[in-house]
DNA sequence: CAGTGGTCTAGACCACGCT
DNA sequence: GCGTGGTCTAGACCACTGT
């Protein structure tokens, strides 16, 4: 039995285009599970009627929410919750890094200032904090040591005109942000391997063309201004990630 | 200076749907070098007016390079080649299968079966699936391929005793276990840049050395039991990952 | 068979980047 | 102000699912 739509909320007086309303409102249904897993979603040409929209519109909704795996669509036969998803209030996933476990296991973590710079902002940086041409960021180079040994590289950037107050140097970056209100709240990171370069290999100490893992990450405050952008190299021998597996989406 | 579109190769003859052939042909081009990282690539319209298409289709194209990291789309301006990004990248928040996750990019994934052995497990085996010395595994070896090039090697183990019945080969093993109700319900996955080595390096097409992902998974059935341990190697040039963080992850 | 998602067309208006 | 991507409409045909 297919769902009514008359249970999809759709406010057409919000903000924004209208497929990321028809999103959210139904990735809420979802999450607040009103829709159960394995359940029939209105169909696109139904929902397209019953709210007035094009069924263009309606599937650029469908399309965005299976993206971010909440729901799944079979040709032939309709769109479908998914099972076991939700990855915002309660992650099903959790990652934690070699520097964390060393943190618990009580090795000393140390990190050493190498630069910290203002310039005007790079191409990657710009796209990744979205600034515009000309805007300037404020570039902070450490690299990070467990019982003396250099274990990675960070370099963060932060928009110049968001952290004119904060007090950037030795101590944790992420304190000095908090103490100005600019706390991250979510992030997305992205990893992937690397042969490490000539210079970076110097500084941690292994054979040029080492394998290491790069870690890129971008942080947002709570109103999703971009605040952060850390680029990162990690020795491949010393540092890696476990990730847990939960649900029945082993497929 | 924008890219003449000249250059993008387009064959309306070939099979599959019209954005599908398209990405995959900016795609390849990318990857041959013939679009430089930062080059602009053909305006929307000007390209489906040179290729007969329409806006939309086009749209789709790009959209799907997007999707993969190779592209990006800059409001007022154009779409760009990115710059060294892995050609694909598996969000840690959906786990799916390879091959699921490569059809959801429209993406040709096949495997080619390399081994299929029974012998005595390794120490790394025995620790990962909690068996006793002298218990027998059955090695299931595959090369990954995406559009017939090759990204990965997957070697799984599994306890002799346990996939007695289970009919291991070409297919899905997910499915296969399925078939036996030995789906696995949680998993844990262990995730390091390594250097590969020469055999590795060969199969997958890359130099020695050459920097990878190495990924280790334990799946377990639902009252913990070992199941599945899988070993693989999937080149750092062509395969990531990317994690969302909420709150308590950024410190 | 009727209904569904998958794909595609030929337009349109908007906000934004660039010059 | 012009060109760009971002969004949206109102249709259309196809391959597939399910009965």
């Amino acid at each position: 039995m297919r769902q009514s739509s008359s249970r999809v909320l759709y406010d057409p007086a919000a903000s924004g285009p209208a497929y990321r309303q028809l999103a959210r409102s139904i990735g809420e249904a979802i999450a607040r599970g009103d829709l159960a897993a394995g359940t029939a979603l209105p169909t696109e040409r139904g929902l397209a009627e019953d709210l007035g929209l094009s069924r263009v519109t309606v599937r650029a909704a469908y399309r965005a929410l299976a993206e971010d795996g909440l729901i799944e669509a079979r040709a032939g036969s309709g769109n479908y919750v998914r099972g076991a998803t939700p990855a915002f209030e309660q992650p099903l996933w959790h990652l934690s890094s070699f520097s964390e476990d060393m943190a618990r296991r009580g090795r000393n973590a140390t990190s050493r200032l190498l630069d910290l710079a203002h310039g005007e902002a790079t191409d990657e940086e710009l796209a990744a904090l979205t600034l515009k041409g000309g805007d300037r960021v404020v570039r902070l180079s450490r690299l990070r040591l467990v019982d003396g040994e250099p274990l990675g590289i960070e370099v963060a950037s932060l928009p110049e005109a968001l952290t004119q107050a904060v007090q950037l140097g030795e101590g944790s970056l992420y304190a000095a942000l908090s103490a100005q209100d600019l706390s991250p709240a979510r992030g997305i990171q992205r990893m992937r391997a690397v042969s490490l370069d000539e210079d970076v290999a110097g500084l941690l100490a292994v054979p040029p063309g080492s394998a290491a893992m790069l870690l890129e990450r971008v942080s947002f405050l709570s109103d999703d201004t971009p605040i952060e952008y850390t680029k990162s190299h990690y020795r491949g021998d010393a540092y890696g990630f476990v990730a847990k597996l939960d649900g029945g989406d082993l497929t």
